[in-house]
DNA sequence: CTCATTATTGACGTTTACGTCAACTGAGAA
DNA sequence: TTCTCAGTTGACGTAAACGTCAATAATGAG
Protein backbone atom coordinates (compact mmCIF):
# COMPACT_ATOMS: atom_id res chain seq x y z
CA UNK A 1 0.00 0.00 0.00
CA UNK A 2 0.64 3.69 -0.03
CA UNK A 3 1.37 3.72 -2.96
CA UNK A 4 2.06 7.16 -5.38
CA UNK A 5 0.76 8.22 -8.79
CA UNK A 6 1.64 10.56 -11.63
CA UNK A 7 -0.89 12.53 -12.96
CA UNK A 8 -0.51 10.99 -16.17
CA UNK A 9 -0.54 7.29 -14.77
CA UNK A 10 -3.63 8.09 -13.52
CA UNK A 11 -5.06 9.46 -16.78
CA UNK A 12 -3.74 6.92 -18.61
CA UNK A 13 -5.38 3.91 -16.00
CA UNK A 14 -8.70 6.11 -16.61
CA UNK A 15 -8.79 6.94 -19.78
CA UNK A 16 -9.20 10.99 -18.85
CA UNK A 17 -6.83 14.05 -19.80
CA UNK A 18 -4.32 15.23 -17.47
CA UNK A 19 -6.64 18.51 -18.21
CA UNK A 20 -9.43 16.46 -16.98
CA UNK A 21 -7.76 15.37 -13.93
CA UNK A 22 -6.42 19.53 -12.86
CA UNK A 23 -9.74 20.55 -13.50
CA UNK A 24 -11.44 18.20 -10.72
CA UNK A 25 -8.49 19.47 -8.30
CA UNK A 26 -9.22 22.94 -9.36
CA UNK A 27 -13.08 22.32 -8.19
CA UNK A 28 -11.78 20.84 -5.06
CA UNK A 29 -12.32 16.86 -6.07
CA UNK A 30 -9.11 16.07 -6.04
CA UNK A 31 -6.49 17.11 -2.93
CA UNK A 32 -3.23 15.81 -4.23
CA UNK A 33 0.24 16.80 -2.18
CA UNK A 34 2.94 18.17 -3.97
CA UNK A 35 6.74 17.56 -4.13
CA UNK A 36 7.39 20.96 -5.65
CA UNK A 37 5.44 22.37 -7.92
CA UNK A 38 4.69 18.59 -9.17
CA UNK A 39 1.31 17.22 -8.25
CA UNK A 40 1.81 13.36 -5.86
CA UNK A 41 -1.01 11.29 -5.96
CA UNK A 42 -2.27 8.22 -3.14
CA UNK A 43 -4.19 5.68 -3.27
CA UNK A 44 -6.84 7.78 -1.66
CA UNK A 45 -6.91 10.27 -4.12
CA UNK A 46 -6.94 7.52 -7.28
CA UNK A 47 -10.08 5.92 -5.45
CA UNK A 48 -11.65 9.46 -5.57
CA UNK A 49 -10.78 9.82 -8.88
CA UNK A 50 -12.70 6.66 -9.17
CA UNK A 51 -15.75 7.48 -7.14
CA UNK A 52 -16.02 10.72 -9.67
CA UNK A 53 -15.81 8.86 -12.93
CA UNK A 54 -18.82 6.50 -11.58
CA UNK A 55 -20.69 9.48 -10.69
CA UNK A 56 -20.06 10.66 -14.27
CA UNK A 57 -21.41 7.32 -15.60
CA UNK A 58 -24.58 7.65 -14.12
CA UNK A 59 -24.79 11.43 -15.14
CA UNK A 60 -23.73 13.16 -11.77
CA UNK A 61 -22.69 16.69 -12.10
CA UNK A 62 -19.09 17.09 -10.66
CA UNK A 63 -20.76 19.19 -7.49
CA UNK A 64 -22.62 15.47 -6.57
CA UNK A 65 -19.89 13.30 -6.74
CA UNK A 66 -17.90 16.39 -4.71
CA UNK A 67 -20.64 15.33 -2.35
CA UNK A 68 -20.35 11.69 -2.49
CA UNK A 69 -16.47 11.83 -1.79
CA UNK A 70 -17.51 13.37 1.42
CA UNK A 71 -19.87 10.64 2.05
CA UNK A 72 -16.64 8.88 1.98
CA UNK A 73 -14.90 10.25 4.17
CA UNK A 74 -17.10 10.89 7.04
CA UNK A 75 -13.64 12.71 9.28
CA UNK A 76 -13.96 14.32 11.97
CA UNK A 77 -17.41 15.98 11.36
CA UNK A 78 -19.83 17.35 14.62
CA UNK A 79 -23.42 15.39 15.04
CA UNK A 80 -25.09 18.35 12.67
CA UNK A 81 -22.69 17.69 9.93
CA UNK A 82 -22.70 13.70 10.64
CA UNK A 83 -26.64 13.72 10.43
CA UNK A 84 -26.90 16.19 7.05
CA UNK A 85 -24.63 13.12 5.52
CA UNK A 86 -26.81 10.55 6.34
CA UNK A 87 -29.87 12.87 4.68
CA UNK A 88 -27.34 13.21 1.99
CA UNK A 89 -26.95 9.31 1.85
CA UNK A 90 -30.57 8.81 2.18
CA UNK A 91 -31.51 11.12 -0.82
CA UNK A 92 -28.94 9.18 -2.94
CA UNK A 93 -30.33 5.70 -2.03
CA UNK A 94 -33.53 7.45 -3.67
CA UNK A 95 -31.80 8.67 -6.87
CA UNK A 96 -30.32 5.34 -7.15
CA UNK A 97 -33.79 3.78 -6.82
CA UNK A 98 -35.25 5.78 -9.17
CA UNK A 99 -32.16 5.15 -11.89
CA UNK A 100 -32.51 1.50 -11.21
CA UNK A 101 -36.27 1.76 -12.36
CA UNK A 102 -35.13 3.62 -15.23
CA UNK A 103 -32.94 0.90 -16.23
CA UNK A 104 -34.93 -2.08 -15.99
CA UNK A 105 -37.68 -0.08 -17.95
CA UNK A 106 -35.34 0.31 -20.65
CA UNK A 107 -33.91 -2.88 -20.85
CA UNK A 108 -37.45 -3.90 -21.48
CA UNK A 109 -37.65 -1.62 -24.36
CA UNK A 110 -34.76 -2.63 -25.50
CA UNK A 111 -36.10 -5.75 -25.62
CA UNK A 112 -39.09 -4.74 -27.68
CA UNK A 113 -37.19 -3.30 -30.08
CA UNK A 114 -35.16 -5.67 -30.98
CA UNK A 115 -38.32 -7.96 -31.63
CA UNK A 116 -39.80 -5.42 -33.55
CA UNK A 117 -36.38 -5.08 -35.38
CA UNK A 118 -36.25 -8.61 -36.10
CA UNK A 119 -39.80 -8.98 -36.93
CA UNK A 120 -38.98 -6.52 -39.40
CA UNK A 121 -36.36 -8.12 -40.70
CA UNK A 122 -38.00 -11.17 -41.50
CA UNK A 123 -40.93 -9.01 -43.40
CA UNK A 124 -38.72 -7.34 -45.56
CA UNK A 125 -36.93 -11.00 -46.17
CA UNK A 126 -40.71 -12.22 -46.90
CA UNK A 127 -41.31 -9.70 -49.44
CA UNK A 128 -38.11 -10.61 -51.37
CA UNK A 129 -39.70 -12.97 -53.22
CA UNK B 1 -57.22 7.19 -26.81
CA UNK B 2 -56.03 9.74 -29.61
CA UNK B 3 -55.18 12.05 -26.77
CA UNK B 4 -54.13 16.01 -27.72
CA UNK B 5 -52.04 18.08 -25.40
CA UNK B 6 -51.14 21.81 -25.05
CA UNK B 7 -47.21 22.49 -24.82
CA UNK B 8 -47.82 23.65 -20.96
CA UNK B 9 -49.65 21.19 -20.26
CA UNK B 10 -46.92 18.54 -20.96
CA UNK B 11 -44.47 20.87 -19.36
CA UNK B 12 -46.67 20.64 -16.22
CA UNK B 13 -46.93 16.69 -16.63
CA UNK B 14 -43.21 16.52 -16.61
CA UNK B 15 -41.85 19.29 -14.69
CA UNK B 16 -39.95 20.78 -17.46
CA UNK B 17 -40.28 24.26 -19.15
CA UNK B 18 -42.12 25.07 -22.42
CA UNK B 19 -38.58 26.53 -23.52
CA UNK B 20 -37.17 23.26 -23.17
CA UNK B 21 -39.72 20.93 -24.73
CA UNK B 22 -39.27 23.54 -28.17
CA UNK B 23 -35.77 23.41 -27.60
CA UNK B 24 -36.06 19.76 -28.21
CA UNK B 25 -37.88 20.28 -30.91
CA UNK B 26 -35.72 22.25 -32.58
CA UNK B 27 -33.28 19.11 -31.91
CA UNK B 28 -35.31 17.01 -33.67
CA UNK B 29 -36.66 14.78 -30.70
CA UNK B 30 -40.13 15.90 -31.06
CA UNK B 31 -42.43 16.38 -34.09
CA UNK B 32 -45.67 17.90 -32.81
CA UNK B 33 -48.00 18.53 -35.67
CA UNK B 34 -49.61 22.19 -35.69
CA UNK B 35 -52.91 23.92 -35.31
CA UNK B 36 -52.16 27.49 -36.79
CA UNK B 37 -48.75 28.03 -35.36
CA UNK B 38 -49.70 26.47 -31.97
CA UNK B 39 -48.03 23.15 -31.26
CA UNK B 40 -50.20 19.96 -30.62
CA UNK B 41 -48.74 17.19 -29.04
CA UNK B 42 -49.97 13.59 -29.97
CA UNK B 43 -49.58 10.34 -27.02
CA UNK B 44 -46.46 9.46 -29.16
CA UNK B 45 -45.09 12.90 -28.68
CA UNK B 46 -45.86 12.16 -25.44
CA UNK B 47 -44.45 9.30 -25.10
CA UNK B 48 -41.18 10.16 -26.96
CA UNK B 49 -40.82 13.13 -24.23
CA UNK B 50 -41.25 10.35 -21.71
CA UNK B 51 -37.91 8.61 -23.46
CA UNK B 52 -35.81 11.87 -23.02
CA UNK B 53 -36.57 12.34 -19.80
CA UNK B 54 -35.91 8.92 -18.79
CA UNK B 55 -32.38 9.28 -20.64
CA UNK B 56 -31.63 12.35 -18.65
CA UNK B 57 -31.96 11.03 -15.53
CA UNK B 58 -29.58 8.18 -16.52
CA UNK B 59 -26.94 10.36 -17.65
CA UNK B 60 -27.60 10.43 -21.73
CA UNK B 61 -26.75 13.45 -24.25
CA UNK B 62 -30.45 14.44 -26.15
CA UNK B 63 -27.88 12.46 -29.13
CA UNK B 64 -28.16 9.53 -27.19
CA UNK B 65 -32.08 10.20 -26.57
CA UNK B 66 -32.58 10.54 -29.93
CA UNK B 67 -31.34 7.31 -31.07
CA UNK B 68 -33.22 6.22 -28.37
CA UNK B 69 -36.36 7.29 -29.91
CA UNK B 70 -34.97 5.92 -33.39
CA UNK B 71 -34.97 2.34 -31.73
CA UNK B 72 -38.75 2.78 -30.43
CA UNK B 73 -40.06 3.17 -34.05
CA UNK B 74 -38.22 1.12 -36.26
CA UNK B 75 -40.67 2.24 -38.61
CA UNK B 76 -40.17 1.51 -42.39
CA UNK B 77 -36.38 0.74 -42.81
CA UNK B 78 -34.29 -0.85 -45.18
CA UNK B 79 -32.18 -3.73 -43.95
CA UNK B 80 -28.97 -2.06 -43.73
CA UNK B 81 -30.65 0.29 -41.41
CA UNK B 82 -32.47 -2.26 -39.01
CA UNK B 83 -28.78 -3.99 -38.71
CA UNK B 84 -27.82 -0.85 -37.67
CA UNK B 85 -30.62 -0.39 -35.22
CA UNK B 86 -29.80 -4.05 -34.12
CA UNK B 87 -26.36 -2.88 -33.25
CA UNK B 88 -27.26 0.20 -31.23
CA UNK B 89 -29.66 -1.96 -29.28
CA UNK B 90 -26.82 -3.86 -28.36
CA UNK B 91 -24.63 -0.81 -27.65
CA UNK B 92 -26.87 0.36 -25.32
CA UNK B 93 -27.58 -2.90 -23.59
CA UNK B 94 -23.89 -2.84 -22.58
CA UNK B 95 -24.24 0.55 -20.97
CA UNK B 96 -27.03 0.00 -19.39
CA UNK B 97 -25.01 -3.12 -18.02
CA UNK B 98 -21.97 -1.01 -17.30
CA UNK B 99 -24.41 1.22 -15.06
CA UNK B 100 -26.40 -1.29 -13.24
CA UNK B 101 -23.07 -2.29 -11.87
CA UNK B 102 -21.78 1.03 -10.86
CA UNK B 103 -25.29 1.28 -8.94
CA UNK B 104 -24.87 -1.50 -7.33
CA UNK B 105 -21.66 -0.42 -6.01
CA UNK B 106 -22.75 2.73 -5.07
CA UNK B 107 -25.20 1.33 -3.20
CA UNK B 108 -22.70 -0.81 -1.32
CA UNK B 109 -20.39 2.13 -0.45
CA UNK B 110 -23.55 4.19 0.43
CA UNK B 111 -24.43 1.59 3.39
CA UNK B 112 -21.27 1.74 4.17
CA UNK B 113 -21.05 5.36 4.63
CA UNK B 114 -24.09 5.02 6.12
CA UNK B 115 -22.25 2.82 9.01
CA UNK B 116 -18.91 5.16 9.30
CA UNK B 117 -21.37 7.98 10.00
CA UNK B 118 -23.51 5.96 12.83
CA UNK B 119 -20.13 5.25 14.56
CA UNK B 120 -19.20 8.60 14.17
CA UNK B 121 -22.08 9.75 15.90
CA UNK B 122 -21.83 6.96 18.70
CA UNK B 123 -18.42 8.22 19.41
CA UNK B 124 -19.80 11.31 19.76
CA UNK B 125 -22.24 10.69 22.14
CA UNK B 126 -19.65 8.64 24.24
CA UNK B 127 -17.34 11.49 24.54
CA UNK B 128 -19.76 13.91 25.59
CA UNK B 129 -19.46 12.19 29.17
C1' DC C 1 -64.15 45.80 -27.90
C1' DT C 2 -60.75 45.18 -24.36
C1' DC C 3 -58.10 42.53 -21.44
C1' DA C 4 -55.78 38.52 -19.80
C1' DT C 5 -53.91 34.26 -21.07
C1' DT C 6 -51.31 31.28 -23.72
C1' DA C 7 -48.92 30.70 -27.57
C1' DT C 8 -45.03 31.85 -31.02
C1' DT C 9 -40.25 33.15 -32.86
C1' DG C 10 -35.85 35.16 -32.46
C1' DA C 11 -31.77 36.50 -29.99
C1' DC C 12 -28.63 36.68 -26.53
C1' DG C 13 -26.97 34.94 -21.88
C1' DT C 14 -25.36 31.22 -18.75
C1' DT C 15 -23.52 27.07 -16.55
C1' DT C 16 -20.91 22.85 -16.79
C1' DA C 17 -17.02 20.33 -18.12
C1' DC C 18 -13.61 20.28 -20.12
C1' DG C 19 -10.18 21.32 -24.86
C1' DT C 20 -6.52 23.97 -26.60
C1' DC C 21 -2.86 26.76 -26.94
C1' DA C 22 1.23 29.42 -24.89
C1' DA C 23 4.82 30.27 -22.01
C1' DC C 24 7.53 28.52 -18.30
C1' DT C 25 10.05 25.11 -15.12
C1' DG C 26 12.87 21.42 -13.42
C1' DA C 27 15.18 16.61 -14.31
C1' DG C 28 17.55 13.49 -16.69
C1' DA C 29 19.97 11.75 -21.22
C1' DA C 30 23.49 12.47 -24.65
C1' DT D 1 25.51 22.26 -22.16
C1' DT D 2 21.80 21.33 -25.02
C1' DC D 3 17.81 18.81 -25.79
C1' DT D 4 13.88 16.41 -24.64
C1' DC D 5 10.11 15.31 -21.66
C1' DA D 6 6.79 15.55 -18.28
C1' DG D 7 4.80 18.82 -15.56
C1' DT D 8 2.91 23.59 -14.33
C1' DT D 9 -0.01 27.86 -14.59
C1' DG D 10 -2.89 31.01 -16.94
C1' DA D 11 -6.07 32.35 -20.46
C1' DC D 12 -9.23 31.79 -23.87
C1' DG D 13 -12.38 28.70 -26.59
C1' DT D 14 -16.27 25.50 -27.01
C1' DA D 15 -20.33 22.26 -27.06
C1' DA D 16 -24.51 21.03 -24.69
C1' DA D 17 -28.71 22.25 -22.61
C1' DC D 18 -31.26 25.08 -21.58
C1' DG D 19 -32.75 30.26 -19.21
C1' DT D 20 -34.28 34.78 -20.06
C1' DC D 21 -35.97 38.48 -22.19
C1' DA D 22 -38.65 40.98 -26.08
C1' DA D 23 -41.87 41.49 -29.55
C1' DT D 24 -45.88 39.55 -31.59
C1' DA D 25 -50.14 36.70 -32.51
C1' DA D 26 -54.38 34.17 -31.50
C1' DT D 27 -58.14 33.19 -28.40
C1' DG D 28 -61.61 33.14 -24.92
C1' DA D 29 -63.96 35.88 -20.91
C1' DG D 30 -66.44 39.75 -19.54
Amino acid sequence: MANEYSISELAQEFDVTTRTIRFYESEQLLHPRRRGQTRIYSDQDRVHLKLILRGKRLGFSLAESKELISLYDPGSQNIRQLNRLLEKIAERRKILAQQLEDIKVMQHELDEAEIRCQDALKELRIAQF
